[in-house]
DNA sequence: ATTATACTACTACATGTTTAGGAGGATAGC
DNA sequence: GCTATCCTCCTAAACATGTAGTAGTATAAT
């Protein structure tokens, strides 16, 4: 029947492996693991191994060139962020994202500029 | 030396668990099976077996009454949940909770009563 | 041609997560 | 006393995640 297409999630490193092709686009397994930092640094074969779970995963398709396998993402990003939002508040706030923000804002873990941006947001609406 | 203790974190079904028991202070396997929701309902032992490795993971006390287990938390939750935060912020928003912030404001994903909130926590220190 | 290099495809394996069944003891009805 | 019920403890098994090695093929360098 329909596209339902339950996205599945990403793991903590398939993040790192999205997050550079997000940032650069279509790449080769060589230019994802040079564009890690030290930190996310892996063997070769495990960013390849990352890759085509990915694509297995539908978040990448894999298009080869000569001899080399290019990886592009199929979602947009913000997509899976909000995906990602979600799931985070439904399961640490309850889904409630009031208590995110008021959390964040009780924690002192807003910049001023956020604030400020946020207050502007605010002044529109209101006041 | 220390008590270093490297926090583990807690899977998705980890947190539905502890956040029953924060809530509901020492429960056994029972009530907290009872106080899940439909969505979460699982088989009885399924519930024994998260409350027992919550033990061994050091989030949980057990303590027998009479023939049953009674389980307590040992982490306040506000220390599980600034570390999760950290980790999402991390990991999504390279660390900035400012994007973190921005986004949600973006994407109207806070209520008017959030924003009232905010507004009023502002209110208070800037205007 | 021989060797070093680079890449793909396949396989592997430990650990973590999700989910639950079965054996056996205690207790509550009847 | 027998049976249903409920609980604990132990075991299991599929699937996900993290990590990487090996075989084989192509190409570049000499």
């Amino acid at each position: 029947m329909g596209s339902k297409k339950t996205i599945e999630s990403l793991s903590n490193f398939e993040w790192q492996i999205m997050n550079q092709i997000w940032e650069m686009g279509s790449s080769s397994a060589r230019e994802v693991l040079e564009a890690l930092t030290e930190e996310h640094r892996r063997a070769y074969t495990t960013i390849q191994t990352y890759l085509e779970r990915l694509v297995e995963k539908s978040f990448l398709s894999k298009e080869k060139v000569g001899l080399v396998n290019f990886y592009k993402s199929l979602v947009p990003r913000d997509r899976v962020v909000r995906k990602e939002t979600r799931r985070f508040v439904d399961q640490i706030f309850g889904g409630s994202t009031s208590q995110l923000a008021a959390y964040l804002v009780d924690e002192g873990d807003i910049s001023q500029a956020d604030l400020d941006r946020i207050k502007q947001m605010l002044g529109d609406s209101n006041e």
